[in-house]
DNA sequence: GGCATTATGTTATGACATTACAAGTTTGAG
DNA sequence: CTCAAACTTGTAATGTCATAACATAATGCC
């Protein structure tokens, strides 16, 4: 099989494509179990089959963990993570979350690291606050 | 009472001052049951003693709390937290935690927010990888 | 004292994540 | 084709992190 869709290294399991769909579906972050809410009626029972859904899509830069919130969001951005480092703005209000790199911050970051011999594996940064919608509502 | 320690606006209650002084005698970050676990025999019992004075010790700024491990260290610069946004650097193999700021970095994030019109409230930035020494070991 | 405010103690519960084991699928060597 | 290795899935139980709800005690102001 696999024919078209060509989406990272491989195609998706069953699982990994329901999970995705829901996130690609939601309009904010999900946490695992309400993902495995909303895919109860697919057949879904366990937390562990949506953990080990998440995991290859968060290996295959699919979708991202937001650490300050313990959710997850479909990658907004699938064919652009060139950058290496991903800021997320996250609206408390609306839940909304934009995804941005920036390749001066980026830098600063790795001048930093060079500096203190510190080998970078993963970096996460999350701004917590506002969306222009909201902030003007409020 | 109340005589010399001016901590911050005021002086920590009993409570507040035992989890300091257990995160302030950790060499790595600690979760709030391991601190609990550490004051058993002050009498502390339940979870809920822990976490109300960590919530008045991060509104105070004297602890910190790392969102991507569910952990809390004591602030490693009390007296100049001026800049507003602080990032961490988190070895994961020797757990060592290292505090800094970038006034490049804010700036960059506070030109995308203005951009935006993204109302920042709060900013957490956390680098995970090894540290010279582990990393040299390696 | 009387009353508001703040800190504490305790139990129960909720939310997030993983361990351990069993069973089914796929794939490819022989 | 047949068998076994590698991988994926299913399930139950458990572990870890955090808060709700309620009761009690200390503190400070009038
Ligand atoms: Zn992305
Ligand atoms: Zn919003
Ligand atoms: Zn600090
Ligand atoms: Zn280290």
């Amino acid at each position: 099989m696999s024919s078209a869709r060509a989406t990272s290294a491989r195609d998706l399991t069953r699982n990994q494509h329901l999970v995705l769909g829901t996130l690609e579906k939601a309009e904010s972050p999900l946490s695992a179990y309400s993902i495995l809410d909303q895919l109860r009626e697919e057949g879904l029972r366990a937390p562990l089959q949506v953990y080990r859904a998440l995991d290859k899509l968060l290996e295959m830069g699919l979708a991202h963990r937001l650490e300050s919130l313990n959710a997850f969001v479909a990658c907004a951005h699938p064919h652009c993570h060139k950058s290496g480092l991903i800021a997320f703005a996250i609206c408390e209000s609306c839940g909304q979350v934009s995804e941005f790199s920036d390749d001066v911050v980026r830098q600063r970051l790795d001048d930093w690291a060079a500096r203190e011999g510190f080998v970078t594996k993963r970096t996460t940064m999350e701004i917590r606050g506002a969306c222009r919608a909201c902030a003007s509502a409020a």
